[in-house]
DNA sequence: ATCGTTTTCTGGAACGCTCCATTTGTTCCC
DNA sequence: GGGAACAAATGGAGCGTTCCAGAAAACGAT
């Protein structure tokens, strides 16, 4: 398959004598440069081919002191939230040249302190980070940098982009009550998203002269904490009829909570979620929910990373997406 | 917070002056190397925080013609199996200074013509395929190899490990068959896992002298699938008191399609999934699984890697993980 | 043809590490 | 106190690119 090279992988020499050019116009022609003639690009691709060659990215990253990659630092495969943010950020990135890397949630501590230290040692031209910062975390951080996600926590000289959970929250609650439900609960969680859900869901509960209920589940991302934290807001609320979830996982708990207490949705408990995630278009819960647009995050994302990379001194700024009520079939009037 | 280097970023020879070492000390400490004395390790350490430095894992990865990371293809981030998978993996190469880099689902065709070819650009060590390997990918594969999940198709070279989908097939329909159910339906999809699955439920039915019902989804891992291919099969079979489902999120369809047709799990359908994902577990299904044990496919794996990067030409194996069966709330014995 | 101009192509010098052969230092024994 | 044996530390070469300044080629206008 290979041509001989000694046993070697190819380089770029061995691709420039192949094609009869000089190195220098073969790193031309894999950085896609402008002045290449066609032919002498067609016979470098021909090489290419022949040889079976492959650039060698180290060598590329190390020589240019660029990666052309840009990090995302997730917290948990399972929250799937971050699918649309990766799907945003690579439709910006990629036609520009740029790779996602995405830092190992279960990275290991005694290789790297923390993700972000990973990604640095890969030098990447810039991060994402869609996970509550830490203080370590930012301490290592001397790229352009984006929070995704998470307006809770200010990371010094990173843009925030963010669905707006204040705005999120309104839609949610303010479509319970706007079906007539009174006695609605909410089901929330630990980090930044949840207590702007919340602070939401109290606000209009509060202007509409309503009570607010609010159960805390353990955590944010399990589907048992929604169980859980649902299953104390019905038998301490015997005459809810609605529950806001902070996010669809959650909800698939109180849905299960829900069942367990022999109450039927839509029918005699109305239920939304947040996130518009694949689990909330399932059939068996066909759940009204509120879309984060991840996709539109992750694109603003990208805008605001591209934009610091080329001048780092831009102020830095908010960004905050304008969310989506999803009506499905598991939220109704109340009998 | 940077000593002054000059605006640059520290490299070893700013951290050996610093320590007042050579720079090949340095080198030895960052790789955790024996025979540095304590005293000179610690000065090192000491050097490495005051400057801040970070090591450029590009230039370790040109020098040293490798990379200490292993790359894992993935297909879709929305189908949870991986999760077991990459932990497994972690496991047990992370001890060994080995970093697990993903292939992001969304590479783009226009970088990088598969996301083999992406990892091979950064001298991974290894590879592990874990999605339905294509030809033009072992095209590009010039590394220690494992196929993970699936023994359907072979790369030439590359070993292979994977749950026993024919045990778990069995483990599945017999489970059922136990109970008392002599109508069981399958709901199978695309790839080589479910299409031992199903044959393993053929066989299965056969030798117990009952008639197999196998309906195909589309995919194999939407929920959709599931729901319209289990739609289908209770339609045609109105006696069928079972469903065996390829999958949980397809199980997670069959759902859908029992309460749409006005079923209860389990009084009047027992359903049963594969692969023991959150979902199954959560209280709204409390689906009766097969888990595949994908932290031990990563774990072999990981150790098949190793094998083969030790010494090439061991010979090629395929290792097989002994599933479980999972019994949740979603199987009873038939009314 | 001749001379600018512009376009295309080239060689050399980094980039920051690892690896290896060698040097320097230390310990222990007779 | 001298040397063997071992442990610890070092300097140089090389990895495969990019980038840059400048050379060569192509093109136009006179």
């Amino acid at each position: 398959m290979t041509q001989e090279t000694g046993g070697r992988r190819p380089n770029i020499y061995d691709v420039a004598s192949e094609a009869g050019v000089s190195k220098s116009l073969v790193s031309l022609v894999l950085r896609g440069a402008h002045g290449v003639s066609p032919a002498r690009r067609a016979a470098v691709e021909e090489a290419i081919k022949r040889l079976n060659y492959r650039p060698n990215r180290a060598a590329a990253t190390l020589a240019g002191n660029r990666s052309r990659t840009i990090g995302v630092v997730l917290d948990d495969y399972r929250n799937l939230w971050f699918v649309g943010l990766l799907a945003g950020l690579h439709e910006q990135l990629a036609p520009l040249g740029f790779r996602v890397a995405v830092a190992d949630p279960l990275f290991n501590a005694h290789l790297d302190r923390t993700p972000v230290d990973g990604l640095m040692s890969l030098r990447v031209d810039g991060i994402v980070i869609a996970t509550e910062p830490s203080e370590e975390m930012f301490a290592a951080l001397d790229v352009p940098a984006v929070v995704a996600g998470n307006r809770d926590i200010r990371v010094p000289g990173a843009d925030i982009v963010t669905n707006d959970d204040m705005v999120g929250g309104r839609l949610a609650t303010e479509h319970l009550i706007g079906m007539g439900h009174r006695d609605i609960g909410h089901v929330t969680g630990g980090g930044g998203a949840a207590r702007l859900r919340a602070a939401a869901y109290e606000a209009s509960m509060l202007e509409n002269g309503l009570r607010p209920h609010i159960t805390r589940g353990q955590g944010f991302t399990m589907e048992s904490d929604g169980y859980q934290a649902a299953l104390k807001l019905l038998d301490q609320n015997p005459s809810l009829t609605a529950i806001f979830a902070a996010n669809d996982t959650m909800a698939l708990g109180a849905a299960g909570a829900a069942r367990d207490r022999g109450l039927r949705i839509p029918e005699d408990l109305s239920l939304i979620g947040y996130d518009n995630s694949p689990l909330a278009s399932a059939n068996l819960l066909r759940l009204t929910t509120v879309d984060g647009r991840n996709g539109e995050v992750g694109a603003k994302a990208a805008q605001a990373l591209l934009d610091r990379m080329k001048d780092p001194h831009v102020p830095v700024r908010t960004m905050l997406v304008e969310p989506e009520l999803v009506v499905r079939a598991s939220t109704a009037a109340p009998a």
